[in-house]
RNA sequence: GGUGGAGUGGCCGAGAGGCGAGGCAACGGCCUGCAAAGCCGUCUACACGGGUUCAAAUCCCGUCUCCACCUCCA
């Protein structure tokens, strides 16, 4: 294969050559577990999960390692303004994340690793770039440990800065540190913080800073060199920053391929910072189901970003529903066809530059259109081809209304099988009586009884096959002007 | 102050010196009892001002606007 990716390291495109042949090891920060899942959290692990699908579509063996980070200060203030213990809060906002991943058909990570869980690993790291004299323990007592960022000459390199150009931390307390730009590898235990969240330590109670938990467990599970190192771009700095100079500082070569996805933002402002947020993962998915809101998160690149509006939502929906619909139909008419073992040259070289979904894309929606013509041609046997690769490329993309988890999901939605028969029986019964009404030219009837099931949220297509229906899209109403 | 990104047709969204990406919407046609879906066609766009070139959305210079990051963000 001759993938190229962009590394956001070096700002360019390279090939992508593994460190073990056949093997592609990918760590990308999951989330600091303070809050349930937004779409701008959720479209970095849609985002992943395309480039781990289109690894193993091509045979490589994906290793995912997705961090939780359980402990930190966001999830102490908002459990304690919470009344509720630390870990409680953090442990149910994982649960929703797990839940938005599944929702939006992403393949579960191989493993993902909590920093409560790795404590020793961190001392370990910590003591080593102790012992090169790249860190230190803070001189107040604090029981703070400094990462100090003026030994590490390279420090800036992920993101092309210079020390001396940076701004010191604005809400720097400089009290223990040698110089303003030393970032926290470990935080003393300070009082009225719970004793549960401090871990012992040969500097004192405390738990990890920000940056610490990942480049312990990156290297833990996936060696000291591994391929992919991801998240969202805002993480390049500072949190990957420091990743990249605790690991290199401590002799590890790390991530060879820095990868970051753009933001989604609403009117302009990220996520994490709009009031009011309705941008969640359980809301979003009440207005359109889960695969068209994976299709809209997909379907740009992924360095590009993403402004919200319910108004692009729907086209994407639209959009979607387009391709669905020709899979419905061509499957309806055929009977067995898998996806098929390769997809078009022309997609492959989209995905392979750089993952060009977007191109890729182009490519599926002009299969799809000589599909459409197949399939009103009759020619069944090219038709199965067709379908076969339409399968084949929406399974790269985690799309295939035909496949895991999206198969059957909602013909009638999740009310449960037995109401469902209920429902296939009725609307076949007034189907027939529709059908009857026809054969006797009396239309005012049929379009009547047409009109009805409209009303019911249920939609007929007459086909030369005869009649379908489908449960309407439940498109919320237009009447807010947007 | 430093670093990086963006401005493309009614809308979304790719591309990055020459062959109209693709989708949504709209309109016309075919098909249909009428629809829907589908197919065919129409809408020839690249922030602004210069320049280079046979040829610029793409390269160069300048300008404007917007955004992100600079140690709590995916």
């Amino acid at each position: 294969m001759s993938l190229r990716l962009y590394d956001s390291a070096s700002s360019e495109i390279r090939d992508f050559v593994p460190v073990v042949p056949g093997k592609v090891g990918i760590y990308h920060c999951g989330l600091t577990v303070q809050g349930p899942p937004h779409i701008g959290h959720i479209r970095k692990e849609v985002v992943f999960d395309v480039l781990r699908r289109w690894f193993e579509h091509n045979g490589s063996e994906v290793t995912i390692v997705a961090n939780v980070t359980d402990i930190e200060d966001k999830i102490l203030v908002k459990s304690a303004e919470a009344g509720r213990p630390w870990w409680a809060w953090a442990y149910e906002n994982e649960r929703a994340l797990d839940a938005a991943y599944e929702v939006l058909g992403c393949l579960p990570a191989t493993y993902q690793p909590r920093a409560t869980g790795h404590i020793p690993e961190m001392v370990e790291l910590m003591q080593v770039l102790i012992d090169r004299g790249h860190a230190y323990a803070a001189h107040d007592e604090s029981g703070d440990v400094y990462f100090d960022v003026r030994s590490w000459p390279s420090y800036g390199e992920l993101s092309g800065q210079k020390v001396d150009e940076m701004e010191p931390a604005a809400d720097a307390d400089p009290r223990g540190k040698r110089d303003p730009r030393d970032f926290a590898l470990w935080k003393g235990h300070k009082p009225g913080e719970p004793e549960t969240a401090s871990w012992p330590t040969p500097f004192g109670r405390g738990r990890p800073g920000w940056h610490l938990e990942c480049s312990a467990m990156a290297v833990k599970y996936l060696g000291t060199e591994f391929d992919i190192h991801g998240g969202g771009i805002d993480l390049r700095f500072p949190h990957h920053e420091n990743e990249l100079a605790q690991s290199r500082a401590a002799g590890q070569p790390f991530a060879r391929f820095w990868m970051h996805n753009a933001w989604v933002t609403t009117s302009g402002e990220k996520m994490s910072k709009s009031l009011g947020n309705s941008m969640l993962v359980a809301d979003v998915v009440q207005r359109v189901r889960p695969i068209e809101l994976r299709y809209y998160l997909v379907a740009p690149h992924y360095r590009s970003h993403i402004e919200f509006s319910e108004g692009a939502l729907e086209e994407a929906a639209a959009a979607f529903r387009r391709i669905e619909g020709y899979v419905v139909r061509a499957s309806g008419v055929t009977t067995n066809v898998a996806p098929a073992p390769d997809v078009p040259a022309a997609f492959r070289a989209a995905m392979d530059d750089d993952v060009s979904v977007p191109q890729a894309l182009a490519v599926l929606f002009d299969t799809v259109r000589e599909g459409n013509t197949l399939l009103a041609a009759g020619e069944r046997v090219e038709l199965r081809a067709n379908l076969a690769s339409v399968r084949a490329m929406l399974g790269v993309l985690g799309l295939d209304p035909l496949s895991e988890p999206w198969v059957g999901l909602d013909t009638v939605g999740a009310s449960g099988d037995r109401l469902r028969g209920v429902v296939e029986a009725l609307v076949q019964a007034v189907i027939e009586q529709r059908q009857q009404a026809r054969e006797n030219k009396d239309f005012a009837t049929a379009d009547l009884l047409r009109d009805r099931l409209k009303a019911a949220g249920i939609v007929v297509e007459d086909n030369p096959d005869g009649t379908r229906w489908e449960l309407a899209d439940t498109a919320p109403d237009r009447t807010d002007g947007r």
